[in-house]
DNA sequence: GGGATCGATAACTCTTTGGCTATTGATCGA
DNA sequence: TCGATCAATAGCCAAAGAGTTATCGATCCC
């Protein structure tokens, strides 16, 4: 039962690596070196970080020489607006059964 | 640099946890043994996930008598689509910022 | 060509976490 | 009152995951 939203979710919920998305979305395009600078932790653990990031499709790289660039794929997130939006529209339909449950015990 | 969208992200990303709350959003109010039943997994496994949607205000429980009626909160997921707008509004910011660019560039 | 830099990978450690069984406390019903 | 049921807790275990250092391949520059 495991479905797409899966690798989104997981993938936003560590904290280093939602900093570093946060960072794309904000500056845009950054090297890796320049992320590894204010990021806290090594540079392996931020390519690791950017390989997961790249693998649930929140960014995308572009190498030039030796060194690669990354960018944030803000598409990426539609899933999870439509899953909020998908709950709240299960909220909602169960508040207009309710509603409905109402007018017809008004009757 | 631990800020509050944090346990709401881990919250949400493991998928029998998330489970659970989407189908309180589904199915409204539900007894623990209710969604034991259809979870796949151990009722203390069970009691643990909603432990920790309820540390993460995502859901409320209800006493009565020797049952535990657990619903959704679904105003705990504004972090959650307020995060999502930020992110589309940094991106946004910068697409503003490179049209004025540009604009001046052809002036 | 040879040293330096950039980023990815390998190999490892340690912590966190999701699952289990067993048990307990509380309430219900006979 | 006593057995049964409900949900929470305790205690344990195995897997996942985030971090580290060491290294490698590739590119740059002198």
């Amino acid at each position: 039962m495991t479905n797409a939203h899966d690798m989104l979710f997981r993938t936003l919920a560590d904290p280093t690596r939602r900093a570093i998305f946060e960072r794309l979305c904000r500056e845009g395009e950054q090297t890796v070196g320049a992320l590894t600078a204010q990021s806290g932790v090594s540079q392996p653990a931020v390519s690791k970080h950017l390989g997961l990031l790249r693998q649930a499709g929140l960014v995308r790289d572009r190498h030039e020489g030796r060194q690669t660039h990354y960018s944030a794929q803000l598409a990426a997130l539609a899933p999870l607006t439509d899953w909020t939006n998908q709950m709240n529209a299960f909220w909602q339909s169960r508040f207009d059964d309710l509603e409905n449950l109402l007018k017809r015990m008004d009757q």
